[in-house]
RNA sequence: GGAGCGUUGGUCAAGGGGUUAAGACGCCUCCCUUUCACGGAGGAAUCACGGGUUCGAUUCCCGUACGCUCUACCA
C-alpha cells in the first residue's frame, strides 16, 4: 500500500447519504484505489444540534453495499484514530488557542442578538450580506477590539464566546484545484469565520484542517460548494505551519435537479418520483422514510456506473464499467467542471444493462427476498435461477422479476381473458380440450415437444397458429408478456400447464 | 449586491482553429417476434449572444446574458 496517498470522505451524520454524497466517496475511492493509497471514512459530527442517531451506521452500510469499503473508519480503526470529530474536541480547541496567540484569531463574544442587529443595521441594497469582515469587526466585542483587561476578565467569567480567523486586508489567496486549475480569491472579499464555537466544537473550517492533517490527507475532493472557503482552509494551513503538508484539492461539479435548476436535494426525489438516497432511510426524529436505490430494486453495480459517469467520462464510448475498471480508468482531469442535472430514465438504463450483463447467480438472493416479500418463498433454486435466466432481458429493476416471473410459481390470480374472447370460438374450444388430452401422454417435457405436439394439433383442425398462441399464453401467464410460451410450458410442467389450460377453458365456457 | 465557478441536441456527453459536430438516454419510424421485452436498421433535434484574433472560429481572447454555489456559532 502506497501510503503517499491518502483520501477521505467526511460525511456529517445528519441523515440518509444522497446521490451527490455517494459520487463524493466514489471519486476519493477511485483516486485512493488507483494509486494504490488508503481510502479513509471520517465522521464529521461536530454540529450537536443536526446529529442524528444511526445515520453513522447507515452511512457504513452504504458504503458497504456500494463495495466502497474504507481501508480506516470508525468502524474499522487505523493507525490515525480517532476518526470521529467529537472524538478530538480538545485538539481543536488547543488549535484555535494557538491561533490567538500567534495573532491569526481571536475571541468575539458577541450573541447571536448582537450578530443579528450588526448585519440588519448593514445590510443595504447593495449589500444584501453583510459579513464579519476587517471592517465590521471593528465595532464588535471581540478581543481585537476590547482592551486586555476586559476580554481577560469576560474569559475568567466563561462568558460565552467563539474563536475568529482574522483574515488579512490585502492579500491574494491562490487555490491550485486539480479539476479547475488555479483559482484565486482575495481576502478582503473573505470573512473572519468562526473556527471554535460557544460549545467548544470546531466549525467545519478548522476541524477539516486539523484533521487532514492529522491524518496526513494527500488529496481531498469535495463538492463544490467548498469552493468559496477554500481561501480560509488555505489560510489556516499556513497558519498553523503546515503549508508543505497540505492536500492537493479537488472541487467537484454538483449533481442538479432534472427540472428547473438549482442542486438535487431530498425533495426533488419526492416530488419527482424517484430516490435521491443510496438506501431506505427513515428518520428518527419524524419518522418519515425516504426510499432508496437499494430498495426499489437498484444493483450496487448500476448505481455506481450511473454515479461514476455523472461527471466524468473517459473520452470513449463506454459506459458501462464495473468498479475495477472505474479504479482503471478514472482520472481527475476528465472529471467535469460544470454540474450535471440528474436524468431517472437514464438511471434505469444502467440497471436494466447490468442485470442484463451480470450472471442471475450475482443477484438470485436480492430477487429472492422480493418474492419472500410478495408472500412466496423460492424452494427451487434450480428452476429459480432458469426463471431469473429466462426474463432477465425484461426487467429494469430488480423489483420487476416479481411481475415477469411471479406466474411461473403460482398460477395467475387473474386471467386477461378479454384479450381473447372476442374471437374465441367452439373449434378453438375443441382444440384446446384435445391439446390437453394429448400433453398428458407426452412423456419427454421439452419446449420443442410441446411445440410441435401444439403445431400438429392445429394443422390436424385446420386452425393458423397464430390465432392459438395467444390464448395459449393468457392461459399460462395470465396477460400478454413474457417469454416463448413453449418455453413457459416447460419451465412450469406438465400438471401444471394442464391445470392452467383446464381452469381457463372453464372460465371461457 | 459581491465573490468563485460554469454554459455543445430535451438530458448525459465526445471533440476542439478547417469535421457530414461522435456516442448514450428519451422520443418517432421500420425490421425481428403473431405476446411483452431484447436485438437490429433508420429519423427528428445542438455548439447562449456580441465583439475581436484569423484566410477560416463551436474551438483562442474580451465583453454580455444566463445558470449554479457560497456569502451561518450547518456541513
Amino acid at each position: 500500500m502506497n501510503e503517499k496517498v491518502r483520501v477521505r470522505f467526511a460525511p456529517s451524520p445528519t441523515g440518509g447519504l444522497h446521490l451527490g454524497g455517494v459520487r463524493t466517496v466514489l471519486y476519493n475511492y477511485l483516486f485512493a484505489k488507483q494509486h494504490g493509497g488508503t481510502f479513509i471514512l471520517r465522521i464529521e459530527d461536530t454540529d450537536q444540534a443536526r446529529y442524528v442517531e444511526g445515520a453513522e451506521d447507515y452511512i457504513q452500510e452504504c458504503l458497504a453495499w456500494c463495495g466502497l469499503v474504507p481501508d480506516e473508519s470508525p468502524l474499522h480503526g487505523g493507525p490515525f484514530a480517532p476518526y470521529r470529530q467529537s472524538e478530538r474536541k480538545e485538539m481543536y480547541r488547543q488549535y484555535a488557542e494557538q491561533l490567538v496567540t500567534q495573532g491569526n484569531a481571536y475571541y468575539a463574544f458577541d450573541t447571536p442578538e448582537e450578530l443579528e442587529i450588526m448585519r440588519t443595521a448593514l445590510k443595504t441594497h447593495d449589500n444584501p450580506s453583510p459579513t464579519y469582515n476587517y471592517v465590521s469587526r471593528e465595532k464588535m466585542r471581540n478581543s481585537l477590539v476590547l482592551d486586555q483587561q476586559e476580554v481577560a476578565r469576560l474569559l475568567a467569567e466563561n462568558t460565552p464566546h467563539v474563536i475568529r480567523i482574522k483574515m488579512p486586508h490585502d492579500e491574494t489567496l491562490s487555490i491550485s484545484d486539480m479539476i479547475r486549475g488555479e483559482v484565486n480569491f482575495h481576502s478582503s472579499l473573505v470573512d473572519d469565520k468562526v473556527l471554535l464555537k460557544a460549545d467548544g466544537m470546531p466549525t467545519y473550517h478548522l476541524a477539516v484542517v486539523v484533521d487532514d492533517h492529522a491524518m496526513k490527507i494527500t488529496h481531498a475532493f469535495r463538492g463544490e460548494e467548498w469552493s468559496p472557503s477554500a481561501p480560509v482552509h488555505i489560510l489556516l494551513w499556513k497558519y498553523l505551519g503546515w503549508v508543505d503538508e497540505m492536500p492537493q484539492w479537488a472541487h467537484l461539479p454538483l449533481i442538479l435537479k432534472p427540472d428547473g435548476h438549482g442542486k438535487l436535494s431530498k425533495r426533488d426525489g419526492d416530488r419527482l418520483g424517484f430516490p435521491v438516497f443510496a438506501m431506505n432511510w427513515t428518520d428518527p426524529k419524524t419518522n418519515e422514510l425516504v426510499t432508496g436505490f437499494r430498495e426499489l430494486g437498484f444493483l450496487p453495480e448500476a448505481f455506481i456506473n450511473l454515479l461514476a459517469v455523472l461527471g466524468w467520462n473517459d473520452g470513449s464510448e463506454q459506459e458501462l464499467f464495473s468498479l475495477d475498471e472505474l479504479v482503471q480508468k478514472f482520472s481527475v482531469d476528465k472529471v467535469h467542471k460544470g454540474g450535471a442535472k440528474f436524468n431517472y430514465e437514464k438511471a434505469k438504463w444502467f440497471n436494466h444493462e447490468w442485470i442484463k450483463k451480470l450472471p442471475v447467480s450475482r443477484y438470485r438472493l436480492q430477487v429472492a427476498e422480493i418474492f419472500a416479500g410478495n408472500g412466496l418463498t423460492v424452494v427451487d433454486d434450480e428452476k429459480f435461477d432458469k426463471v431469473l435466466e429466462l426474463v432477465k432481458d425484461r426487467c429494469t429493476l430488480l423489483t420487476d422479476f416479481w411481475s415477469q416471473a411471479s406466474f411461473f410459481f403460482e398460477a395467475p390470480k387473474q386471467l386477461d381473458v378479454d384479450s381473447i374472447k372476442p374471437k374465441w370460438s367452439d373449434d378453438k374450444s375443441m382444440f384446446f380440450d384435445i391439446v390437453k388430452e394429448k400433453l398428458i401422454l407426452v412423456e419427454d417435457w421439452s419446449a420443442a415437444n410441446v411445440e410441435i405436439l401444439f403445431k400438429e394439433t392445429a394443422t390436424e383442425k385446420n386452425i393458423k397458429l397464430g390465432e392459438l398462441q395467444l390464448p395459449f399464453r393468457i392461459m399460462l401467464v395470465g396477460g400478454k408478456f413474457g417469454p416463448g410460451v413453449f418455453e413457459i410450458a416447460n419451465v412450469i410442467g406438465k400438471e401444471e400447464t394442464i391445470e392452467r389450460i383446464q381452469y381457463a377453458l372453464t372460465l371461457l365456457s
